[in-house]
RNA sequence: GCCGCGGUGGCGGAACGGUUUACGCAGAGGACUUAAAAUCCUUGGCUCGAAAGGGCUUGUGGGUUCGAAUCCCACCCGCGGCACCA
């Protein structure tokens, strides 16, 4: 009697895989390839908890999947280890993050190569190494070079914890979407990329991707696209107009104000227009108040003032005045508005409010109100410019130098890459609109590559959602320092194959790295999936949320669930089963680990049928069972649709009649299909029974239709749709013979009360219902 | 406010026009054991009943259908996205 020790099979096949590179395909001659990816982990210093353990798991399951069916699966790994998690707990420790990271990353990778997973490990990346980030800033160069970097002064956020600016899209209802805390706004200067240029195509390209629907819906909110019209309203008794954005012109006859934003009305101030004094006040107060309150926090009771001015609408020719009101926004549409308050409801709150007139005009026509307007069709988004520059530390340093001769910004020359950054004794995030690489002249010192003069680096770091950009690509190829990638293995490995990740980065790498990767075709810097506009990822999946007690798992909160006690417990087949058994890949769950003890139960049943009982797996025993068949098909579907959960009860099933029914299908099929779920135990019991062959490129077990007949059924029988009887009956009863054999039946005799059936409906192979 | 997703036993979840609760956990009863753990067997929605058997049950209320968790309408609750974007 052998027991089942998963431990120790841990511990001897891990080695084993990596020596025989079970897991690393041929990247150069490849002729199925499937580039399985899951969104590398942004790694903390408590390493991974139970959630991500589950995700990646869950990605493994199909990858394994995928390569026992003969594809040539590349499922890399890597980190995405800049950034401010890991700074702040540099911060903390006392220790510089550069290394901090190498500490990190010895626990992320030994965690990472516990649960089993098939990584090709050779292709791992990190992107704080200088080798990885020599690309982001590369491709900060490229996009600088070709007009989608550029440097302005704007209202941009602040998080006044995290000590640096934010992206619009790192910004979730007001608050840091790192760390919760209210974000509040600066008017200072900041790197962008043109993201704008790209809206349309990435509402567009959103057509012909398989993406979970709620992820594309929250990409297409995200940019915001509204079709309307631009109209000009000439000022009264002057030469000056105002440029209106509406998407209802439709309503322009019932246009009764204009509205216009503070920040408008502070140029038309600037310029020496005639405004109230009571507007100049408003004025002042309105941007006051914006830099230290975000205004979309909360609706608020409206504000505003008569400008002095009046304008003319355009199609009933009448005077109408011209307010100023901070509900109106600046930088989106033209920051002036027609207000129509018999048709929107803002317009209506302020009319209302300060008693100015209401029209009820009739509409008319979309493009008559354009036209009768003179106004042209025009679409505005919501999206802005993606803001790339923090002020921290632990980021890739932004390749670009201010040059005082040339007066201009001048790109690091690429030979030059990577701008190392420098190891510093203090590295504290300065609070201020610098970074605290501002304070080492040793580092910001250079001079111009383009007229050699003295000359100022760029102090600030690159988002690392720039670094998560490029990494699908880096895989590929992550020695290669010639190139970002190789564009031959590009061609033959992308678009991914299957991409799987959080739902909380739908507005923030995911579009992203869709951006980036059409600009990088536009540069001709990339070249695959030229048929779909270079989508990147065409097929993605959002796992879901694995919390603790009804919360999501976090330190401040104190309920993260360190997976390493588990492993050492139960093993990593049992772990990996259990997780995969507690509900489909793409929702989550709360964690419990009550039913982990069942998992173990059904494993140490299986060690001991094929091991203890010494089962046959030999290729001869064919299977000829019909609940195998049909166990093979649901289990193959179940794994292509990442449904876990009803594959391992299939397996469960099908063991329990293995057990009841002697040999009847002692072969390899059944361990084939627990192979994905727990790669430990299947090669082991392989090993065991004699094969040389490792159990994990399969083939997967086929089935046979003709093979999943049964030859009989249970008869459902009904009377009036409710359930009195069951029978079983030969499978291919005709209704006559449902008929007769339920009418025979005793209980049905009695519910029927000597009456006959009205109406008889019979469903083959499943029901006869008997209507009175 | 607009858009989307979801509400099924004590719990995780199955089923997605045809026996609601597969599979697993927890529970109850039993076997083995001096005892416990482990293992195995039986049981397993709620309710009335000694039992046979009946009634009720997929958030709530209607509807369609021989038959509804599943389709349709209205409502309630939860989660997510957008939100003074004209």
């Amino acid at each position: 009697m052998k027991k089942y020790n998963p431990q120790a099979l841990e511990k001897k096949w891990r080695p084993i895989w990596l020596e025989n590179r079970v897991y690393e395909p041929d990247l150069d001659h490849a002729t199925k390839p499937f580039y399985n990816l899951m969104m590398f982990p942004y790694p903390s210093a408590e390493g991974l908890h139970i959630g991500s353990v589950r995700t990646f798991t869950g990605v493994d399951i199909f990858g394994r999947f995928k390569r026992m069916n003969g594809y040539d699966v590349f499922q890399p790994i890597g980190l995405d280890g800049f950034g401010i998690n890991a700074e702040n707990y540099a911060l903390k420790i006392n220790k510089n993050p550069k290394e901090h990271s190498k500490v990190t990353e010895e626990n992320y990778y030994r965690q990472l190569g516990v649960i089993g997973n098939s990584f090709a490990w050779e292709e791992r990346l990190e992107t704080y190494s200088p080798e990885y980030y020599r690309w982001t800033q590369w491709l900060f160069i490229k996009l600088y070079n070709d007009g989608l970097a550029y440097r302005k002064k704007a209202e941009v956020n602040w998080c006044p914890k995290c000590l640096t600016v934010l992206a619009n899209e790192q910004v979730i209802g007001g608050e840091c979407e790192r760390c919760g805390t209210a974000v509040t706004k600066k008017d200072i200067e900041q790197w962008f990329f043109k993201i704008t240029d790209y809206a349309d195509r990435l509402l567009v390209g959103l057509e012909n991707i398989d993406w979970t629907e709620k992820i594309k819906i929250a990409q297409r909110n995200w940019i915001g696209k509204s079709d309307g019209a631009q109209i000009k309203f000439k000022i009264q008794n002057s030469k000056f107009e105002i440029d209106i954005f509406t998407t209802r012109p439709d309503t322009i006859f019932g246009a009764t104000f204009c509205v216009i934003s503070p920040e408008l009305a502070q140029k038309w101030l600037t310029a020496g227009w005639t405004i109230s004094d009571d507007a100049r006040v408003y004025i002042k107060e309105a941007l006051a108040r914006r830099v230290t309150r975000d205004r979309h926090v909360e609706e608020k009771e409206k504000t505003g003032v008569f400008s002095g001015l009046n304008a003319i609408n355009p199609a009933t020719k009448k005077e109408i005045p011209i307010w100023i009101s901070d509900y109106v926004l600046d930088g989106y549409g033209t920051g002036a508005i027609m207000a129509v308050p018999a048709h929107d409801k803002r317009d209506f709150e302020f009319a209302d409010k300060f008693n100015l007139p209401i029209s009820d005009a009739p509409l008319v026509d979309f493009d008559e109100g354009i036209q009768k307007a003179s106004g042209v069709r025009k679409t505005n988004y919501r999206l802005r410019d993606w803001l790339v520059s923090r002020q921290r530390y632990w980021g890739a340093p932004i390749p670009m130098i201010w040059c005082d001769a040339c007066a201009g910004w001048i790109p690091e020359k690429e030979e030059n890459l990577p701008i190392l950054l420098p190891d510093v004794h203090e590295f504290r995030p300065t609070g201020t609109d610098k970074s605290p690489l501002a304070n080492f002249p040793e580092f910001y010192k250079t001079s111009c590559p383009k007229c050699g003069a003295d000359a100022r680096r760029e102090t600030d770091v690159c988002d690392t959602f720039l670094d998560s950009t490029l990494y699908y690509l880096r895989y590929l190829d992550p020695k290669n320092n010639k190139e970002l990638f190789s564009q031959e293995r590009a061609r033959r490995w992308l678009p991914v194959a299957s991409y799987i990740g959080g739902p909380e980065h739908a507005v923030l790498h995911l579009l992203y790295v869709r951006f980036i990767s059409k600009a990088l075709h536009d540069l001709k810097l990339a070249d695959f999936a030229r048929d779909n506009d270079g989508e990147p990822m065409p097929h993605f999946r959002a796992h879901g949320l694995v919390t603790k007690d009804g919360a999501k798992m976090s330190k401040s909160r104190g309920n993260v669930v360190n997976p390493d006690e588990y492993f050492s417990v139960y093993g990593a087949d049992a772990l990996r089963m259990y997780l995969a058994f507690m509900s489909p890949l793409e929702d989550g769950g709360d964690f419990r680990d009550t039913g982990i003890k069942g998992i173990t139960r059904f494993l140490t049943r299986v060690w001991d049928y094929y091991v203890n009982e010494a089962r046959d797996i030999s290729a001869s025993n064919k299977v000829t069972n019909s609940l195998a068949h049909k166990t093979i098909k649901k289990v193959t579907e179940d794994m292509e649709g990442l449904q876990n959960n009803t594959a391992i009860s299939s397996l469960m099933v099908l063991l329990t009649q293995m057990e009841n029914d002697n040999d009847a299908f002692a072969d390899a099929s059944f361990l084939l299909m627990l192979a994905p779920f727990a790669p430990f135990i299947t090669e082991e019991i392989f090993a065991i029974r004699g094969s040389r062959e490792t159990i994990h490129k399969g083939p997967w077990p086929k089935y046979d239709v003709d093979k999943m007949a049964d030859d009989v059924f249970e008869l459902v029988i009904q009377i009036n749709g409710k359930v009195r009887d069951t029978v079983s009956v030969a499978i291919n009863i005709d209704e006559d013979g449902a008929r007769t054999i339920a009418l025979s039946r005793d209980k049905i005799k009695v519910a029927l009360d000597g009456k006959d059936p009205k109406k008889i409906i019979f469903i083959p192979k499943r029901l006869i219902n008997l209507v009175q």
